[in-house]
DNA sequence: TATTAGCACTCTATTTTAGTGAGTGCTAAT
DNA sequence: ATTAGCACTCACTAAAATAGAGTGCTAATA
């Protein structure tokens, strides 16, 4: 069913509204707007029809209307006004992401915390999946104490490194790095499977003297520390923001979210659900299909560091958030993000 | 002046209760504790005595007494009975420390999660200070798209990177390396200063022909990935716990707490207010000097990797937190850690 | 026919009032 | 030195009164 112009304009002053106030909005509040020039009489019978296709929903008898996950949606799909950001703010963030670009997580980590500050809302990044990165060196270092260093460098300048408890000596370290980089560079995490490690084992045998159960140890460290190349961190920056909001109000319900938002794995199944394939994705309230943020919006976009490898960013909210804002301003930051990321990639910068 | 043993033993019913309940204590109360064998109109005279010397305060005439920071203070030094964990508790920390070991960030991490669990507050870590922490290696990579990535392995297994965009080649690479390494190794950050640097420059000017500009660029970022070990990063958990004190019932004054404990800047000043060189520091309300946690106490220990390098780690809570749980889980952590860690140097594990 | 003014009605939120009870300090008795 | 007894204080709660925002419906109007 299609809404005329007067009911769309309608709808979308009610939700502005709203977004604005928290509080059910009233037809003379609306009548009061400028432009519309209808009576408060009209505009009840307006939102009457409006409650009627779901649009709205009226709290109690004698209340104003609130909006409905639908009106939420048709608004987020159809009525609202493009947001602009101001200059200085795009200028605030080009400054302070070009700042850090040399150390990737914290560029990361700071592109969630510039989606905060802009939007005033609690912010999420998640680090790149990269199990798609292919690997660029592998490096053994012996350390003092019996202890022996693995690091694995991607071709996108991902680092990670995990401490085995025992001691190779330096020449066989540098035999292990040699070994393990001629075999291993140029694979990503997912191609490296059981065979792969038999044969790099079988190479290992034929050029060094380790102990089985040493050499078993090592490559189980091996596997270990690429896989972690697939683990993903999530941040959150600004979730005490949600306790400002009146909807939140009663200190359980926010602290049920805040614990929620507190756990990594939580936010795991959040992001999976906040995924869909277009640009910026919206779930509105109870689509999350999460009991503590069935009140809530979650807004998201992809970033992309190189070809495949991608993270996400995001904002969480009460239902009632500025959604332009928000849609802007992850817009902005994504493609800035994506426009830095790819600056790396591409010529000297 | 001297309280006696009476004194002693209500002003330690009436913290006790306190912490507890959270109310304000009556008379009454306390003296249906077995044991006194008090009536309450003695207890009256002797909390009445208790407050003129500063240790109870009374919030308005008809009411109980509340601790004041002093009362906390007195508890914290001589009253208070000891904790004890319970076995499965220590042995649900000995498993989970043991399989973290091999991440020394996650093992940190992890650390103030188990301290958060146990104690049911809000926990912070730090991760050691390493500015004392020897450099070990220093490795060059050649990454594709023109940008090459400089990591930093010091002796204890940290590792640090930056990433440098421009092309040195594989070979300048490795030639870079070597003479990095050869150069830093067994310095720690802040031997490296200006004059160490010259020199560096000066060796690989006479091996290596770079462009002036790249060759300054290089000993810049190589400066700053060593200033990196210094940069402590600090944890916070369970931050939403907060939120379950009646203290805190006011949304505006919790929100406050938490907005200033998702700040890093404002954890740096907090915890270096929380140093004392005894083994656990106490730092009970106005103390702290932090106006927003005026309310709150502060509980930190240290733990030490290897020799010089000390991280803290620390709870904090209402001023009527249970001292002795979080003496008890803090001093367990603490021990527990630095037998990790110091397993990692000693002999094989 | 679409719009609007007017009005009775509904329901929440705020303010007011009264009442309850936990707790105190003091005094006099033990 | 301790305690029973009592008058008094003051926060908290429940109930009652009031205010006010908003609605739906009807009848008048353009």
């Amino acid at each position: 069913m299609d809404l005329n112009e007067r009911k769309r304009k309608i709808l979308q002053a009610v939700i502005d509204e709203y977004i604005d106030s928290a509080e059910p909005v009233g037809s003379r509040a609306i009548s009061k707007i400028e432009g519309l020039g209808l009576s408060s009489a009209t505009i009840r019978n307006e939102m009457a029809d409006l409650e009627e296709m779901g649009y709205l929903i009226q709290p109690h008898t004698s209340a104003g209307r609130v909006p409905s996950d639908e009106g939420y949606r048709f608004y987020v799909n159809s009525l609202m006004s493009r947001y602009r950001i101001g200059m200085e703010a795009i200028e605030n963030l080009h400054i302070e992401l070009e700042n850090r670009v040399n150390q990737l997580d914290k560029l990361i980590k700071k592109a969630g915390t510039i989606a905060a500050a802009l939007t005033d809302y609690t912010a999420f990044v998640t680090t790149p999946e990269q199990s798609l990165s292919k690997i660029n060196k592998i490096d053994v270092v012996d350390l003092s104490g019996d202890r022996t260093l693995i690091i694995v460098v991607t071709q996108d300048g991902i680092v990670r490194n995990r401490i085995l408890r025992l001691s190779l000596g330096t020449e066989n370290s540098a035999k292990l790095a040699y070994i393990l980089t001629t075999k291993l560079s140029g694979l990503s995490g997912n191609e490296i499977d059981f065979d792969k490690i038999k044969e790099i084992e079988a190479v290992i045998r034929s050029n060094m003297t380790l102990l089985p159960s040493v050499l078993v140890n090592i490559l189980n460290f091996v596997y270990e520390t690429i896989s972690d190349l697939s683990s993903q961190e999530i941040y959150i920056d600004n979730a005490q923001s949600m306790l400002k909001f009146p909807e939140y109000k009663d200190v359980s319900k926010a602290r049920e979210i805040l614990g929620f938002l507190e756990n990594k794995q939580n936010l795991e199944k959040l992001i999976v659900a906040g995924s869909e394939d277009s640009d910026i994705s919206v779930v509105i309230g109870d689509e999350n299909g999460v009991e503590p943020l069935k009140n809530c919006s979650l807004v998201t976009t992809e970033y992309s560091l190189g070809d495949k490898i991608k993270g996400k960013i995001g904002i969480i909210g009460p239902k009632r958030m500025d959604y332009a804002k928000v849609f802007a301003s992850l817009d902005l930051i994504s493609n800035h993000l994506d426009r830095i990321l790819n600056l790396y990639r591409g010529s000297d910068g």
